[in-house]
DNA sequence: CGGGATTTGTACGTATGTATG
DNA sequence: CCATACATACGTACAAATCCC
């Protein structure tokens, strides 16, 4: 998961777009359970704010779904549509 | 601009709502400067994170955009049209 | 062009609340 | 009750863009 902190990139871009990539590879699939909020801080090296602002990215995009106490989905794919 | 901090709605989101109200019912006209987010700060009694998570609510919407070192405009009114 | 003031952007650390199991 | 996991919020620091004198 390299974060390049001085990229011209910000690093929660970054992150965001390593996510979305491997979502959109199918390499995690829909309905499954992602790396915790925790474990994607480990993984990047970022902090927890940090990790959190690539997710809401990621939210907005309605890729990702999140569930308090239980943990970060994979939407079901229906392609790309906002709100 | 009344926040409840004890509310039920999260604070970020009352702010949110609250310019959204300002915003639709006229009271900011598009493309004019808003109130900078020191000055939401101070209003709101808010952190100035937690006025730009609100912002961000409303930049996601489509409502506003941000000019780094100008500041933040009201979009032109083209309805509700998400991106 | 220099430099200060203003304003937004990014990032971190920390504390607390809420939901789930 | 406790552990895990996400949500919200505050304070702080520094960077980058813009503006104005």
């Amino acid at each position: 998961m390299r974060i390049d902190p001085d990229g011209l990139r910000a690093p929660y871009l970054q992150l965001a777009d390593a996510l979305r990539a491997r979502i959109e590879a199918g390499e995690i699939p829909p309905g499954r359970k992602v790396p915790s909020q925790t474990e994607l801080e480990e993984e990047s090296g970022l902090s927890r704010n940090t990790v959190k602002k690539a997710l809401d990215v990621l939210k907005n995009e309605g890729l990702l779904v999140t569930a308090p106490g239980r943990g970060l989905f994979v939407v079901e794919r229906r392609d790309i549509e906002p709100a």
